[in-house]
RNA sequence: GGCCCGUUGGUCAAGUGGUUAAGACACGGCCCUUUCACGGCUGUAACAUGGGUUCGAAUCCCGUACGGGUCACCA
């Protein structure tokens, strides 16, 4: 057998450097599991300036989602994880799509079976444990074939696999930055098929390779993997290769007891643009899932991305699994909402409130800066800002407020004494507005509420709004407050 | 069922043998105030459990319970 072709790839890339990957299979979802595996694997990279790929890892055919890697690039690049090698834009070590590489797994397979670490294996289909029911381990009758036989089937044109051939004796001891030295007895470990019937390796065998050949010297995945690592090592010794450090992630969950997942309706990052959060928000949220900055910036919580990557440290990933709380996601959002420079934020809310408030003549720019205090995401625009276009029908009963010291009788009085004024005052700006309710309120010898409240009411048919009388008065213009408190009046009986 | 992993307030979490066991979200109260919100102050609330080791254990060891993962020609 020809072999020079063996470590031929070592040479391409360059030595000492970190280099991570995000390997996403495109099935069509970006969950924020996956969104937060793809953010540390960038932030290490970054961390270090080392390197970010991308590579997709499509050797399910079965389950192939068409536009999937779209998704996955759009997301990736909103999120500004920048890859600096992958199927778009190619690198030193492509392709960077696994079938399109699926010659150079059946060499490695065919090499370590002359190695005698795998093995020819004709038999049927096995079902999965969990359906079967079945946990019983077997000795794989194909494991004993002489090779001259299982090379003669082969060529005679008969279906097979490659499986792994696992050492019957002895342990394993496999390392991981996060959860340490884990050591298992290699009778518990299966001859996990490495080469599927139909030509394409399996995720397993797959991701060995291609670590090794594209030179990645940090693999960041999701725990799920972890029982299956010490097979890895098995597999990295028969090569000779030098074993990258794995880091295991634990789940993000929905609840105590389920990982979040499309079948449970949780949300991908694109669901939650849809909700109205956003980007910077989502980001140091879900970083902060299962990770948690040590020694100086142990009490801070807000990081942009580019500060992430300059504090990620491993040590502070955490073990155990971390549930996804909304209640938190809404405040970190209301804090970036808040902390944007209004006119940026007005750009932003300007689609929201395009779509809440038509009237003609009414200033959005005026609208947005009393609404971005008091927004936890984008949608709770649309229904505080409702009655700029439409009083609603309301109960006098919002016209009483204790504190204010505000009733029907006294609302309806403060209501009549204040029209005339206002209908006299030109011009009607913020400050004309306010003093003029201030001053009649201190003339009247009456708390402001005592007129305010009155008139916030009557213009709004709310009890709770954006801004106060002063501002309603001046978005909604002079005719349409008169208007609207003229109304008010006569719902109150004057 | 075997094997592996995990377990600090409702949630995210700091903590690496000696602390009054941080901080944040949520929740309650107070203040500010023309409503709500923002902001400020403040309160309730935790080391799963039983044994060790030790002068001393959330921290180390063993067991138990509970939870998760895995045992697919899926990733």
């Amino acid at each position: 057998m020809d072999m020079t072709w063996f470590n031929d790839m070592e040479a391409r890339i360059p030595h000492g450097k970190v280099r991570t990957r995000f390997a996403p299979s495109p099935t069509g979802y970006m969950h924020v599991g996956n969104l937060r595996t793809a953010l540390y694997t960038w932030l290490i990279a970054r961390h270090q300036g080392g390197t970010f790929i991308l590579r997709v890892e499509d050797t399910d055919q079965g389950r192939l989602v068409e536009g999937a890697t779209e998704v996955i690039y759009n997301t990736l690049r909103e999120c500004g994880l920048t890859w600096d090698e992958g199927p778009d834009i190619g690198g030193p070590v492509g392709p960077y799509i696994q079938t399109q590489r699926r010659d150079t797994y059946g060499k490695y397979a065919h090499l370590l079976v002359e190695k005698g670490a795998a093995y020819y294996c004709f038999c049927e289909k096995a079902e999965s444990a969990e359906d079967s029911g079945n946990f019983e381990k077997e000795v794989d009758p194909c494991r004993n074939l002489s090779l001259d036989e299982a090379k003669a089937r082969v060529a005679a044109g008969e279906p097979y696999v490659i499986r792994q051939k696992i050492p019957q004796k002895g342990q394993t001891t496999f390392q991981d930055a996060i959860f340490g030295a884990i050591t298992v007895d290699n009778d518990t470990l299966d001859d996990q098929v490495l080469m599927k019937r139909d030509g394409l390796p399996t995720y397993n065998f797959a991701n060995v390779i291609d670590d090794h050949l594209m030179g990645i010297t940090h693999v960041v995945r999701g725990n799920e993997y972890l029982a299956s690592a010490p097979k890895y090592n098995l597999l990295y010794e028969a090569f000779g290769w030098e074993i990258p450090t794995y880091i295991h992630c634990s789940p993000v969950m929905r609840d105590q007891h389920n990982k979040m997942s499309k079948r449970h309706g949780d949300p991908s990052y694109e669901d939650l643009k849809d909700q109205g959060y956003i980007t910077p928000a989502i980001l140091n949220y879900v970083t902060l899932l299962g990770w948690a900055p040590k020694g100086e910036n142990a009490e801070r919580e807000f990081f942009t991305l580019d500060e992430l990557a300059e504090v990620f440290e491993l040590s502070g990933v955490s073990k155990s699994p971390a549930i996804f709380d909304k209640e938190k996601l809404n405040y970190f959002n209301a804090h970036y909402l808040r902390e944007m420079a209004p006119e940026v934020f007005c750009k932003l809310a300007e689609p929201y409130l395009k779509e809440a408030v038509r009237t003609p003549g009414i200033d959005h720019t005026l609208i947005a800066p009393l609404v971005q205090p008091r927004c936890d995401t984008l949608l709770d625009i649309a229904p505080q800002v409702d009655f700029f276009d439409a009083l609603p029908k309301y109960s006098n009963e919002l016209y009483c407020h204790k504190k204010m010291k505000t009733d029907e009788a006294n609302s309806l009085e403060a209501l009549k004494v204040t029209l005339p004024v206002l209908e006299s005052l030109t011009p009607w700006t913020y400050d004309s507005i306010h003093d003029t309710l201030i001053g009649l309120a201190e003339k009247l010898e009456l708390k402001n509420g005592r007129i305010m409240w009155p008139v916030r009411t009557a213009l709004s048919g709310k009890a709770v709004t954006p801004g106060g009388a002063v501002e309603l008065c001046l978005i909604l213009g002079k005719d349409e407050t008169l208007r609207r408190m003229e109304k008010g009046i006569a719902q109150l009986g004057g």
